[in-house]
DNA sequence: TCCTTAGATGAAGGAAACTTCAGGTTTGGA
DNA sequence: TCCAAACCTGAAGTTTCCTTCATCTAAGGA
């Protein structure tokens, strides 16, 4: 069968009406719940449609497979995030660098922690083959967003703007990470979101040539 | 049946004979290779005692369940880097801060690349919900490390040791997992270092009281 | 009202692993 | 040499779950 090809993983049929519409977020959402509640291991596609008022089979028409299902839950996750970068990067455009960090720094981390259980959920389908990719690209996307602001920072920078970003990026996703794996992500929130404006104060203005002696 | 337990996750039998320890081995390093040559989805006890040269019946004899083998091999992986690091703390006690740091931060990052694949490949691992138990506490004694450590430092410090030491182990895996999530780790790999230490060390001076103007 | 299309159903097929166990082989001490 | 314990084998049992499809119902225009 030469002109076989591997099935597709986008949608195999896009809701028309408004009724199918609604069966699509309910399974999305379901999915979300049933990672919170039973973990990556015990979630499978029959108990998703049950727990979104729908058959399997409808779940079928949707989504070609469960790997499909968990890419599309994780893009949902990963593009409110990139989105919220996207956003505040292009809001601080021109304006001073210690003015930009700390609003984004600001804006990733109420994106992230808003629903600390459900980010914290999330690390686990990320890890799957596909699940890499999704995370990658977007996080990529982010860079170039943080890239483009830096750039138009009124301070000379010591560095490439590139760096600097990636150093941001690092630091965000390095304390948001930890504190998603802590016990209790809530109770250490302030004082680290706290220092990581601090780390992050002290780093740009490291980066920022007029300091210099 | 109100006495049945849940398997035990330690080893069923422990290797006596030279023999025995050799298939132990070469079953946690089957694992490791399988891990990187297909990925967590392909991995099955039979392809890994394949590999390793010895029958699943024998896996089994020393893992009572593919969890508790996949367990193993992480713990291997995190022994190691929770080793390196508790040897460099232990060997900086009392230098000044700004040369204990560095010496963190170089331990840290020659044990985390020295294999990025297999670095990479376990972060598969560590996401499944007893993986994550493991990493977590193993990331704890390195922090409790790192705190005792920085207690010895000739410098008064402006914040307590234990956040200084979340932040440092914040960046560590910030930036060695951004390294290792990125197509080709060893090209950025010394630049990002470099930033890395270079990032730290303008923290802690700003956390060492004596720089205050 | 009628009919075409969209949407929903869920039992059953089938493939993929995990894990066991009854029986064979090797080792090493007495 | 002999034997008991350690070690190894791998086909088969069992479970679990993904995925399909023949069939049914609902929607909405003509």
């Amino acid at each position: 069968m030469p002109g076989a090809v591997a099935p597709s993983l986008t949608p195999r049929k896009s809701p028309v009406q408004q009724r199918s519409s609604a069966t699509v977020e309910a399974i999305l959402e379901a999915t979300i719940q049933l990672l919170l509640k039973e973990g990556k291991e015990r979630l499978t596609t029959t108990r998703v449609a049950e727990r979104a008022g729908a058959s399997v089979g409808t779940l079928y028409q949707y989504f070609p497979n469960k790997s499909a299902l968990l890419q599309a839950t994780l893009r949902q996750h990963m593009d409110e995030i990139a989105e919220t970068i996207r956003k505040v990067c292009s809001e601080q455009r021109g304006k001073p660098i210690a003015k930009m960090v700390p609003a984004l720094i600001d804006a990733f981390f109420a994106a992230k922690m808003r629903d600390p259980k459900v980010s914290a959920a999330l690390y686990a389908v990320s890890s799957d083959v596909d699940g890499w990719r999704i995370a990658q690209q977007t996080s990529k996307r982010a860079l170039k967003e943080i890239v483009a602001m830096l750039e138009t920072a009124p301070e000379p920078l010591t560095r490439e703007p590139e760096m600097i970003a990636s150093m941001l990026q690092s630091m965000m996703t390095g304390v948001s990470r930890k504190l998603l794996e802590s016990p209790a992500p809530e109770k250490h929130f302030p004082a680290m979101r706290q220092e990581l404006l601090f780390l992050a104060e002290v780093y740009v203005q490291a980066c920022s040539a007029s300091t210099a002696a």
